[in-house]
DNA sequence: CGCTATGTTGATACAAGTCAACGCTGGTGG
DNA sequence: CCACCAGCGTTGACTTGTATCAACATAGCG
């Protein structure tokens, strides 16, 4: 028990009180109770490089994590090398969760950009559903939200072409940026690789380059700096044939 | 409030008390007053043929359904008619949970056998979280398995070939029936068209029959009566490099 | 300086899609 | 009763999308 979140001026930084995603619009407030139980929820802070592996699959973590600052993405692994990569990580984005509630990780996770995670206890998991029914609902949100993505993802890699499956990847995870106020200012491309593409869209590396071309030469996209800007949204959009994200303001613990 | 789930006579048949999943050593048992909830929770039977849609995206349920008798399948549509099916239901299996949360459901579910569900009110959901902690934590639970059944789903998609692929569906399927005693008695084979594989594959409908004839030549499998019979499991298994379930006994609602 | 990681492009091989035809079954209606 | 039709499975021939191989360009880094 260390008391309030407001003063504790120990190893990390931000306390919930001050927690910036509050400030974005893409999330629903909490109410003072909740950042009370939040705030002595969150133990800790956790920083890594990019390409620091977070999460390791078989694994067994006694901690939760949110995504405070920065993107990353969660993997599995063939016996062989194979890697296809499930879903990207934004602020906000809860991790971990499934290896805290049945015993072990099936997958890995591993940081695009430098990250910050905030690190929750498990062992107050208990305390969550007990007595902040509230957050537990939205915890249970949470995962809904996250089967709804894989269900898309499912959609995409199963049914559409490459192009569109490509111009749905760099749709949603354009719209996912931008929800997250992560592509103001200078930095307008997305931090990743031909081959993080080629593994989340099931496809080889040269003929996902070969597909980016494509929509390059359609004026959609540009690659640059090692990532990828998005020039039309719309563009990209209509070739993918999605509808796109759908999000009022979400949950988040 | 329509008094104790032993004694309602109505309109339909299977009492909470008597549940029938609650014998399988699947399943976890309901403590007496999980139970008490559980059956004032659930308002009603639905039973519907073979074939017919039992949830349809874009649509607003007030309802969500436990699978107590047969099976079905979430599926999504593109626009010009391709369609990806995510994941089958079994009995136990939760459906429409992420319509009931998020508003607008994003999949439909149909029907590949006489099916009968249970079904329960979105409005006492609420009181689900507010006061039995316990069964909260299991739609979380069930909610995270759901995850981790599409992420091995969009790795098979994305990274297998289409005999592992196929080899790997096929086993998840067998294991499920299994799971829930589906294939006692004389019914050993279960109901699915090539057309379905073929779709929950992302493969073509010739392609999928030219691949099982491959399995079937190798006496892993037979198809008959319309549906597939699993002869050699662990081979199955063996080609589609895949781990299997690991499930002890698991909640459900 | 020579690594390594990344992106690019062309040539070729192969897996999977498409098209087409046919067989079997069960149902339905004349 | 038979004729017809629709749904499902099967197979072969051909086409196309995607993978693989190989070579090279560039940038960052120790």
């Amino acid at each position: 028990m260390t008391g309030s979140s407001a003063s504790a001026p120990g190893k990390w930084h931000t306390p919930c009180s001050k927690c910036p995603l509050q400030e974005l619009k893409s999330f629903r407030k909490f109410s003072p109770r909740e950042l009370e139980f939040v705030s002595q929820f969150k133990v800790g802070e956790l920083s890594v490089e990019r390409g620091a592996t977070v999460l390791v699959e078989g694994t067994h973590s006694p901690h939760i994590y949110t995504v405070l600052i920065g993107m990353g993405f969660r993997y599995k692994l063939l016996e062989d090398g194979r890697r296809q990569i499930m879903n990207y990580a934004f602020p906000g984005d809860l991790l971990g969760l499934q290896g805290v509630l049945m015993g072990e990780l099936d997958h890995s996770v591993e940081a695009l950009t430098p990250v910050t995670l905030c690190v929750f206890e498990r062992s107050k998991l208990d305390s969550l559903f007990t007595r902040h029914a509230s957050l537990a609902y939205d915890l249970t949100w949470i995962a809904a939200r996250e089967e709804r993505i894989l269900d898309e993802h499912l959609l995409s890699i199963g049914r559409r072409s490459a192009l569109e499956r490509t111009a749905y990847l760099l749709s949603y995870i354009h719209q996912r940026a931008l929800a997250v106020g992560m592509l103001h200012g200078a930095r307008r491309t997305i931090p990743l690789t031909q081959q993080h593409l080629a593994d989340t869209l099931g496809l080889s590396l040269v003929h996902t380059n070969k597909t980016l071309r494509k929509l390059s030469d359609r004026q959609l996209i540009r690659w640059q700096d090692g990532g990828c800007e998005v020039n039309e949204p719309e563009g990209l959009l209509r070739v993918s044939g999605w509808e796109g994200l759908k999000e009022t303001a979400r949950p988040f613990i």
